[in-house]
DNA sequence: CTGAAAGCGCTTACAG
DNA sequence: CTGAAAGCGCTTACAG
């Protein structure tokens, strides 16, 4: 029932070789036999069997990716990068997710010895890096994205996460602030340890090197944030600013600042990591540095793809900058007129995200 | 080099049929040429291709999953749910999105063409419900998630928007709100149909038709939900409530009425839709109708694997409910007292959500 | 209980 | 420029 490469040879009258040269365009061969085999093709509406191909050619055309889980908001961004570019290649995405630990991971792995994909896209689930680190020794090419661990084994596609820091301080020693509290999140990721040095040694190189009690581990919850601000409070610490390693955490920090009855950003201005959509909607809205999440899975993914049509994979990470991204929380929103016939309070303009 | 049935045949002394048998628990064979053979393909590794399965079984255990695009937070989860049920049958997802609109539907078309999956799992992106219409005819079965047009030409899985409407309705009445404003979303939506026939029919069935000029169009949108209530402010109309069909708009809503000076759940209770991450982090916290998007994709996976075993695809839509959650926006919290050494306000503990 | 052979739907040397 | 044949790695009647 289902047409075949053997249908259209018979309809056209010429062999099955020549219907395959004529879908991929390789060899030689006769304008006018073309002609009418693409005539059938269309006719047909012959579309070559995956299947069929991909045991052929000994390739899936599909790119597998690993990823913790999508519940996680950047994750999805990452995601959708990839999958955008993996399918203008013409290739599919094969989504697996750490989400039920081992067994996950059991199945995973079958996958890859069952060769259910060309190449792999990965976002280390914790903890797998051993596995994920004999794949390419096993024939598989592999691209990491955002090398959590910070260990250059493979072709990767990384953020300035130590420039990101950096620019945090810069920003809130630009506006004077030279007691920053910090709220890092956990230390067993190496991007916290970048974000946290870049910060560091930028406040050090001006001259305000940062007493211990200013830095606080988190774990990237909305109550790390408030939690540490209420104890400084507290404890009567006294500090002029807040650098979290994520915006929600920078969230609870503007929080439990205003309910300690201190202004944000006036008494404290406060800075978060990564500028998910939560970043717009905090009040005020939240200063941070953005994370080019899509751009990411994008750059991996082109990584991969590149490699199947014979440029080797980079032996160097692409390194993709993070971007400053200044709102409320740092800098007093100007008072916007209001325009005529508008009486409210002028509405900042925010990117639709719908439900 | 790769290691295939021959090689496991020839070491085991039999035939690539028995092989294959002992693969597949076929056929009756002697315990002991079984063992023998079972012994080699542990020695050796051996996992059989899936592309060589594929071709001869006719079947790719791969399921397709269509979705809009992955920037939304709930897409997150219920691809989530839909992959961990797909990898746990031993299926793969191969992921397709919406996101460049026409050319992203030309390709998965071409997926589809080529047979790269056996069954497929759908949100629908807008305006491609006529081809999904027919793909079943084609061989495709195809399970609608969420059925947005409330059409119901597939097997699929919903939730209950008219119910989710009349509960937050009916726990708005019971804390004594009779002059409520419904923000919706856009009325191209089904559910946004369905959730506001729930909200407004539960109203009138105890005594308060709710005036027109209650009921604003929206967009899904911070704004929206903050210049409704803006505007209504502005215009003098009262309102006690405001029922907000996405979590977001709600909190727009919370924040235009507390910056007009009224008190959130004092003076105007709000509720929202879907129970998003966000609507723990909302000042207070939001009272909202959660949606049960993980088990929804589960549901859906598992109808599809399901009928690979041989269980027919339902004729009738499998609803699962959504939830009221009541928070803050509409019950004023108890003020817990403070544990003994703590000075500063309980925090109610969330859930945490990594960056 | 076991195996030889055909077949799944393509591609690719090889020969002409 | 074109085609017959072998092969990709399996499964599945069919025969014994």
């Amino acid at each position: 029932m289902r047409i075949t490469i053997a249908d259209v040879a018979a309809r056209a009258g010429v062999s099955k070789t020549t219907v395959s040269r004529v879908l991929n365009g390789r060899g030689e061969l006769d304008d006018d036999t073309a002609a009418r085999v693409r005539a059938v093709i269309e006719e047909l509406g012959y579309v070559p069997s995956a299947r069929g191909v991909g045991l052929a050619r000994g390739r899936t055309r599909i790119v597998g990716m690993l990823v913790p889980s999508l519940i996680w908001p950047w994750i999805g961004e990452v995601v959708q990068g990839a999958v955008d570019v993996v399918e203008s290649g013409g290739y599919g995405l094969l989504l697996f997710t750490c989400n039920r630990g081992a067994q996950s991971m059991r199945q995973f792995a079958a996958q890859v010895s069952a060769k259910s994909f060309d190449g792999l896209l990965v976002i280390e689930p914790e903890g797998t890096l051993d596995y994920i680190t004999q794949l390419p020794g096993r024939g598989l090419p592999v691209v990491l994205i955002d090398d959590r661990g910070s260990r250059r084994v493979f072709p990767s596609v990384a953020t300035t996460n130590l420039a990101g820091g950096a620019a945090a301080a810069g920003h809130l020693l630009g506006i004077g602030r030279t007691r920053p509290l910090v709220v890092t999140g956990s230390r067993r990721f190496g991007c916290t340890r970048d974000r946290l040095a870049g910060f560091v040694e930028t406040y050090a190189a001006n001259g305000h090197p940062l007493p211990p009690e200013l830095v606080v581990e988190g774990d990237f919850t909305l109550e790390c944030g408030s939690r540490a601000v209420q104890r400084l409070l507290e404890g009567g610490v006294h500090f002029d600013a807040v650098f979290a390693h994520n915006d929600l955490s920078a969230g609870g920090a503007i929080r439990a600042v205003r309910e300690a009855g201190r202004s944000v950003p006036g008494d404290v201005a406060v800075v978060g990591f990564d500028d998910v959509p939560y970043a717009q909607h905090t009040d005020p809205p939240l200063t941070t540095v953005h994370q080019p999440m899509r751009e990411m899975g994008e750059a991996a993914a082109r990584m991969l793809i590149d490699h199947f049509a014979g440029t080797p994979l980079p032996e160097t990470p692409q390194v993709l900058p993070t971007t400053l991204i200044v709102r409320g929380s740092t800098v007093p929103t100007t008072p916007v007129p209001n325009p005529p016939g508008q009486t409210g309070p002028a509405v900042p303009a925010t990117p639709a995200v719908p439900v």
